[in-house]
DNA sequence: GTCTTCATGTCGGAT
DNA sequence: ATCCGACGTGAAGAC
């Protein structure tokens, strides 16, 4: 059935879904199959799943997604990309999906396609997200205070040898500040960063100046929080605004 | 059309999506959308996004997928556990995801619905992936001599106050030894980690023992290397087997 | 390309 | 429920 440039088949031979998927890859066509499959993956790591039903997804970018019936994540999948071919193989509909650097390989096989789909999809917005790390940086460099009365930002993503920070300033006594943000609720590798910045800037500036290291989230955990006062840094709770 | 449970329509009407969805759920099917849509999203954060040609997916245990026509990662999702609706408005198809602890809500607004599925999905397999930290793990607890001659491994998952150490042991000359596992090259946080432990394990063993701390992955940046030879850390190049 | 860090990360396991 | 760390993490930006 074909219907304004999108077809849908029920139950499609194995003929079907070969030419299905081949003129949908060279229209650039978003595809969808559903049946029952079993997948293999060899790349990275490797992973076999067995027989089951599950759908799979085919982007014109080259992307591979094979979704059960539970859990955000597919099970399995390829990145934007890869290569796709469908041949026959002891009487199975199989989906191969190649990529190289690093060299993955992506193996549906389906004893049946219930449903085969491809779409003409068409899509020129862009997502606008809001209380991201970006956001928490823009409130304090609007409002400093919010650090502290005196706070004087001074740049951000200044770089050190440890890597960039997120805000680096002075306090109203003139020492040097480190500001590492989070979005939200902080463990104790949030923490290490921001050692990890205070320690360089210490060798950097030599003993001219006391580096204080001030963390930035929602809140921490019990752990991040004794980690901060062993490595004598400091906290202030803020939270991004949607 | 119906053919063994599983359902197509092709440019469903309002009413019929909202049968399909609701008998959907109801039934615990894996649902698929693919229409011309704006998706709104309130929760940890917020974003917009207007009409484009898109692929919601709705599975049984309540995960909400929006995907466009690229990318690994839907363009926005709701995890499992979520509870959907679905209404009209403004002649709209109004697809509406809720989810408490944390309060987020996802809405999925239809200008036209192309097409419409409902598959009964019947999965048990699981899957079974190799090359993980595990089978590093295992690899090393097999044949310690890889880390080192005299190497003995004595726990895994060791309680220290900063986490559980992925291998404690002891080397040839009775010093307590941390290995900190990574499947793959690390960068300066992975040290930080391992440094994390090595102190923790210093202040419990009091000055009795030296703790050797040891980063067991494939390759570590230039950044951790030298973050290794400050902290007094040691690193093995070791890689997980498929 | 490598490196580094963010993410509505998600997920699983332990407490 | 929270905490903690792994993940075939993916994605973006800098170099």
């Amino acid at each position: 059935m074909t219907v304004n440039g999108t077809q849908a088949v029920v139950s499609p031979t194995h003929k079907e879904v070969k030419r299905l998927v081949e003129s949908g890859t060279e229209r650039g066509l978003l595809m969808t199959l559903f049946g029952r499959c079993r997948v293999e993956y060899d790349g990275r790591a490797t992973s076999t799943l067995g027989f089951g039903d599950r759908l799979v997804v085919l982007k014109p970018d080259g992307t591979l997604l094979v979704h059960t019936d539970e859990g955000h994540q597919p099970v399995n999948w390829q990145p934007p990309g890869c290569t796709h071919e469908v041949k026959r193989r002891d009487g199975l509909v199989v989906v191969e999906s190649y990529r190289e650097n690093p060299a993955e390989e992506l193996i549906v096989s389906f004893e049946h396609v219930t449903h085969a789909t491809a779409f003409e999809a068409t899509d020129t917005e862009e997502l606008h997200l809001h209380g991201t790390e970006d956001d928490l940086r823009d409130q304090i460099l609007d409002e400093p205070s919010l650090i502290e009365p005196g706070f004087d930002p001074l740049s951000t993503e200044r770089d050190t040898a440890a890597g960039a920070v997120d805000i680096f300033g002075t306090d109203s006594d003139e020492n040097a500040v480190v500001i590492e943000l989070k979005r939200r609720r902080v463990g104790p590798d949030a923490v290490s960063q921001l050692n990890r910045y205070v320690e360089a800037l210490e060798r950097e500036l030599h003993a001219e100046t006391t580096v204080r290291g001030i963390l930035v989230a929602p809140s921490v955990t019990d752990r991040a929080s004794e980690l901060l006062a062993e490595r004598n840094l400091e906290f202030v709770s803020l939270s991004p605004t949607n």
